[in-house]
DNA sequence: ATGACGCATCGAATGCGA
């Protein structure tokens, strides 16, 4: 069974990217994140068609919204954090009854925080706190557990196309690194470093300053798998191919097979 | 410090992303 994340940044804009990479790779299920639209505009039609008859969406309006496309059934769809008010459309978890047997999927367009010491860090360190809560009583619940998403967080040096020169800067500080590695500590293992992979192996490069041409990335997007599923997981890979097509999203898609 | 690029917004300049 394969489940991928994909910041899409705009499914308007990028429906055919979508419709393009799921042709080449049917996965069973695909969590998007920045759809920027609202449910009533969710082209359900289209990913029917496409295969992906059971959609969850959270929505929202110019800004983030986040949804899961599957083959399979979903069931017990809940929108947001639970015990954490959120304005944004940020967090959609669903069970889903795959072939590979039932597993409860946490698909997050996590907070930008646009600087430590702004208001959108603060808020972005709120939002981690409340996430790592709600992780953790969902996994009480669900042992086969899947997080996924944008973290908007590069959790090592080698994550990152310049750890020296962009050193506690966002995505890079302490605060966030922390906050993955609590989550990791929850019981949960980010599946992308179980295997051996290329160097300078990023999921986000700028659209400015030939960032992608130059192999200046983050690896933001994240695939974290709990210990009931971690023996199951057979491999780990980032997609760079929709990045080298015309009008891209600036993330790549990153996908798990269990 | 700023902008570079792309997307969205009722129509142009601005917010936001990472």
């Amino acid at each position: 069974m394969k489940i991928t994340t994909w910041n899409v940044n705009s499914l308007t804009a990028r429906l055919q990217h979508v419709l393009d990479w799921t042709a080449a790779n049917p996965v069973d299920a695909l969590c998007l994140q920045e759809l920027k639209l609202t449910d009533d505009k969710f082209p359900h039609e289209a990913l029917r068609e496409a295969g992906y008859a059971h959609c969850a969406v959270f929505g929202q309006k110019t800004y983030n919204g986040v949804a899961i496309l599957s083959r399979h059934p979903l069931r017990d769809v809940v929108r947001n954090i639970n015990g954490f008010s959120d304005e944004h459309s940020r967090v959609i978890a669903a069970t889903l009854d795959g072939p590979g047997g039932e597993v409860r999927l946490i698909n997050g367009y996590f907070v930008n925080g646009q600087e430590p010491g702004s208001e959108k860090f603060e808020y972005k360190m709120n939002w981690l706190r409340g996430l790592h809560d709600y992780v953790r009583d969902e996994l009480a619940a669900h042992p086969r557990l899947i997080l996924l998403g944008d973290f908007n967080i590069a959790p090592q040096d080698r994550d990152s196309y310049d750890p020296v020169g962009l050193r506690e800067t966002i995505h890079h500080t302490t605060q966030e690194r922390d906050h993955f590695r609590k989550l990791i500590e929850l019981g949960l293992c980010d599946s992308f470093r179980m295997f051996e992979q290329p160097e300078k192996s990023y999921s986000w490069w700028d659209y400015r300053m030939l960032g992608y041409q130059k192999n200046r990335g983050l690896r933001i997007d994240h695939i974290l798998v709990s210990h009931s599923l971690q023996a199951q997981v057979k491999s780990c890979s980032v997609d760079r191919t929709p990045r080298k097509w015309q009008k891209p999203s600036d993330h790549a898609p990153v996908t798990v097979e269990i």
